[in-house]
DNA sequence: GGGCGGCATATTGCATGCAATAGCGGGTAC
DNA sequence: GTACCCGCTATTGCATGCAATATGCCGCCC
């Protein structure tokens, strides 16, 4: 983690973050100069940064001059997790059919300390969140589908992740890590169809509570 | 098609096209200076276009130093083609739920197109080629999802689509437009279940042809 | 003759400088 | 008072130069 990478790939990582974590909400304008002045690089790494964002569909231009973090529209949200909810689900089927115990071990502790964290009020949405984008990661790479994980990872990175829990009501926070320790058990049973349906359910429960009333719909098109 | 590019546009372009028709094979290396010189632009230009080409996973690290056109294996293509199928046959669902008839005479003229030039031997295997990513990019537009575009562009742009005719035997190329009319009866009929099926089914048999005697794997094993 | 070390070179990463341009603000004319 | 025009500035696109570094070759030593 506190590995040494070059400047550009420093630059993109901790930019990707920011917009991820919506530290840079959607909407704010990205200037090289100035990004280069935070990160004391000069303004080629930054360049680079912002080229590889734009191609990751995470920035778009702003007007005719300079980019902006992408601004996501409900529809983008909406289809974005049915198509995670088709990858993921997948993945899980993959994942049934080869997890080994050292996946499942692993999947179990992020499961029973995510579920902890649930029984915790107020919530920690934060690490909520990480536990809970960890669980799926690791879902995905036990699927052993480099592919797969390339292509869910840009289907995916959409800041929203990170703040889906926000949308969440304590009980719905329960109720998913109870379908985490659910998905566990099918892929323990290497049942293939539970594993790919629980794993459908569990994601479009997400959108659905994403299109509640606590939704961040309306926090999203506020900031679009 | 005239229109004129930054020239980190352009690069990006046409080594992104060299790659996807195998005009640069896969483990191609990729030089700064040579590229520059044969664009007339200096190394900066260029430079942003591989890191763009990079976060598209068209080329990847050759050991230590310098990039080159990537390998794909026999898996990449396997689940690449798995992937495509699922999210395809959703577009062509949303397709067939909102497709007008300017789509589908438009989808018609490029699937007679095919079926003539299916006919002509010897095969125009390049011609054909072209004309199938048309017809699905057409499919995935009017599906009316940009999401959906982007990730389909992103899941599918493997440089193996404008090579998958040279895996089929005339008879499975004849097969495959009367599969693009039947196609364009499920949208115009508004089944989007019928719309989603054949849609896998006809993704599915490529991948199957690809898997085949002729099949492009060995190919592909080779050029890796 | 073979292996190892060092140098020359090819190649990339990054900084900086220059040119082009879009947007803005002020000033002026009507 | 308003509208238009001109120039200024902020910002990006691109070129070039410099430094770091891997790589391959050649000679030397064992």
């Amino acid at each position: 983690m506190s590995e040494t990478y070059p400047s550009a790939e420093r630059v993109y990582r901790e930019l990707r973050r920011r917009i991820m974590t919506w530290q840079l909400p959607p909407g704010t304008a990205l200037r090289e100069v100035q990004i280069a002045a935070d990160f004391g690089v000069s303004r080629t790494p930054v360049s680079q940064a912002i080229q590889r964002l734009r191609a990751d569909g995470l920035i778009e231009p702003r007007g005719r001059r300079g980019v902006e973090v992408r601004r996501w529209s409900q529809r983008d949200l909406e289809d974005t997790y049915r198509m995670r909810a088709n990858l993921e689900a997948w993945a899980a089927r993959l994942a049934a059919e080869r997890s080994d115990e050292v996946d499942l071990a692993r999947l179990r502790t992020l499961a029973d300390e995510m579920s902890e964290l649930a029984r915790v009020q107020p919530l920690d949405h934060e690490r909520i969140a990480e536990l809970n984008i960890e669980f799926h990661e690791l879902v995905r790479s036990a699927a052993g589908s480099h592919r797969l994980v390339e292509a869910l990872t840009t289907v995916v990175h959409i800041p929203l992740l990170h703040r889906v829990f926000t949308a969440f009501t304590p009980r719905q926070v329960i109720a998913t890590c109870q379908e985490h320790h659910t998905i566990i058990d099918a892929l323990q049973a290497g049942d293939a169809d539970w594993a790919e349906s629980i794993t459908r359910a569990h994601i479009l429960a997400a959108l659905n509570a994403l299109k509640g009333p606590r939704g961040l719909f309306a926090e999203v098109e506020r900031a679009g």
